[in-house]
DNA sequence: ATTAAGCTCATACTAAAGTACCAAAATGAC
DNA sequence: GTCATTTTGGTACTTTAGTATGAGCTTAAT
């Protein structure tokens, strides 16, 4: 928001320098208009790819906005998203176990559970619509 | 590339189309330079925005920038690839057999050799490993 | 205190996944 | 045409993954 302002501030001074400075041109001399369009379209051209690249920079650099929100809203608890976690990372069920000190019956109570509240048939289906709503 | 080429050609246009119109409002009158700066700045700007937003589709956007001199690089045939982005998409070999009509033998002789290439022992180590690499 | 939910673990089973070989047909480069 | 690679498919086997069910334990809320 405050960036938007920022920009759009910048671009209405840089119109009225380039305006005054046309009229210093033409005062002056007739040959320099042509220079002073070409130099208005580069500054044009390069506050329009600044702006457009802050823009993409707030939508598209952060595509893993983790949504605890959701997390909740999909009801995964606190083990299953360890565990969603280690799945997502390409740990079996044992080394998930290991790592989280736990029996690999356990993870696989977790994993299927996980499966229901995913609506998920493969851990690499679940994979795929964990990141598909944000939850990894 | 070819767009690349095409988005220079149109902005060259553009520029020779505002030095035409400047010349022609500065003959029939001097109130009009103003107005013309104005236009040459809004084109100009929506051009920078344009060329920007299609040079972040390719790179951005995807943030997958699908790396064909890695695939290569990695030796994965174009077989090996539709079978990676099948795993990928939570298919199972069954699934993805179908999908590419092939036997699920083949789709085990191929997942086998992917993950050789990729050094992984399991298909979500794959998945999170062909992200690693961009080769999906 | 009782209930509900989460966490833990186990057994027994089925279903995929993955490995190890082998082999024939297709493709593309030289 | 020959050679190397890819693609396809098979059998047989081992290993994970996943399901179903039950059960003890903990914790927070009512």
């Amino acid at each position: 928001m405050k960036k938007t302002v920022f920009v759009f501030a910048a671009l209405v001074i840089a119109l009225l320098c380039l305006f005054k400075l046309s009229k210093y041109a033409h005062a002056s001399g007739d040959a320099s208009v042509e220079l002073i369009i070409a130099v208005i379209a580069v500054v044009f051209f390069f506050i329009g790819i600044r702006l457009n690249k802050n823009s993409f920079s707030k939508d598209a650099s952060q595509p893993k906005n983790i949504d605890s929100k959701k997390i909740t809203e999909f009801g995964l608890s606190k083990r299953e998203l360890e565990v969603l976690n280690g799945i997502a990372s390409g740990l079996s069920n044992k080394e998930i176990g290991e790592k989280l000190f736990l029996s690999e019956s356990t993870i696989k109570t977790h994993v299927s559970n996980l499966f229901v509240k995913l609506d998920a048939k493969r851990r690499t289906q679940a994979i795929q619509k964990a990141k598909e709503m944000r939850l990894i």
